[in-house]
DNA sequence: AAGGCTGTCAACCGCACTTGC
DNA sequence: AGCAAGTGCGGTTGACAGCCT
């Protein structure tokens, strides 16, 4: 048995205890600053894959692969971004979460510099510490339902208040989501909040392939449960809730969602490096929506029978 | 001051998927 | 087609800092 005393891993400066190392010598724990040395100047040498070879090529690292990876790729990154999740991508979160549920590096491809874990961790400490504190589930209809209807125009508000001089000009995720908002409370009067849900389940999946699936929609958002247009060589069957035209009888709608997904991701895309990196006001950078005033309104907000009566 | 509690975040684990043979 | 190795992903754990009593 060998034990290691790491150093600052976290940058805390605390010693930590290290950890017993297993049968092939294989070190777990926080990482040390010489180890991660080692795996800048691997990946220097090498560039990013193969985290297999690391152990091989970085004398003196001890570390599996996939920790290799997930040190590089969380926190050694030169591109990682660190410090508060702002304002903006607080929201961005909360809708794209709405739409793909938990599939954290999907979302992390939104929000440049934030990784999966980061997004993640964000979601369950503060998210889901909301949803308790509002004594709803978070997977819940009227979670959902407060967070569409309610919480994202209430954070497009304040964002808009902030920082709409300086975005007016260029096309803003904020543009997206009107356009979004607008499409989901059209519908919302006549059908979505009729249909039963089980608000405890958290739809399956696991159907969704990683890329091909950028343009679909995922079961999580009701929104696109009832929009959702497999790929042409899927069957339907197993999708659950009625088609668009079921549902509305408008036979264009799905296209009409289809174009905003494209509309969305092409906006994404063009303006996250505008009003991520610098584009809208500073002070939002270190905002946080999860204040007492906003849970307060939410709270009210959810304690009302009919919370999208609009 | 000390112990307990809570929130945050880095890291690990297990499983699924991909790729090469 | 089947297998193994490598990689990616999401869930969970544990360490630590800060707050509370």
């Amino acid at each position: 048995m060998e034990i290691h005393i790491s150093g600052s891993a976290n940058g805390s400066g605390a010693p930590v205890i290290g950890e017993e190392l297993g049968a092939g010598d294989v070190r777990k724990g926080p990482w040390t600053d010489e180890e991660d040395e080692l795996l800048i100047n691997y990946v220097r040498a090498h560039g990013e894959g193969r985290w297999n070879s690391v152990a091989h090529f970085a004398a003196g690292l001890k570390r599996t692969g996939k920790s290799c990876r997930l040190r590089w790729l969380n926190y050694l990154r030169p591109d990682v971004r660190r410090g508060n999740i702002t304002l903006q991508e607080q929201l961005m979160i909360l809708d794209l979460h709405s739409r793909w549920g938990n599939r954290w590096s999907k979302i992390a491809k939104y929000l440049p510099g934030r990784t999966d874990n980061e997004i993640k961790n964000y979601w369950r400490t503060r998210v889901q510490k909301q949803a308790k504190q509002l004594k709803c589930d978070v997977n819940s209809q009227q979670f959902r339902d407060a967070m569409r209807y309610e919480w994202i125009p209430r954070m497009m508000e304040r964002i808009r208040a902030s920082s709409g001089a300086t975005l007016g000009q260029h096309p803003s995720p904020m543009d997206s989501m009107n356009h979004w908002t607008n499409i989901q409370v059209l519908q919302s009067g006549n059908h979505m909040r009729s249909q039963s849900h089980d608000p405890t389940v958290m739809p399956e999946m696991s159907s969704m392939t990683s890329d091909s699936s950028d343009f679909q929609h995922s079961p999580v958002s009701d929104f696109s449960e009832y929009y959702y247009k497999p790929p042409s060589n899927v069957h339907t069957q197993t999708q659950q809730g009625p088609t668009a035209n079921d549902v509305n009888g408008c036979s264009g709608l799905t296209n009409v969602v289809d174009q905003f997904d494209m509309d969305i991701n092409h906006t994404f895309e063009e303006s996250n490096s505008l009003w991520l990196l610098g584009g809208g006001d500073q002070s939002l950078l270190s905002d946080d929506f999860w204040n007492e005033e906003n849970i307060g309104f939410l709270q009210q907000q959810l304690s009302d029978e009919d919370i999208c009566s609009f």
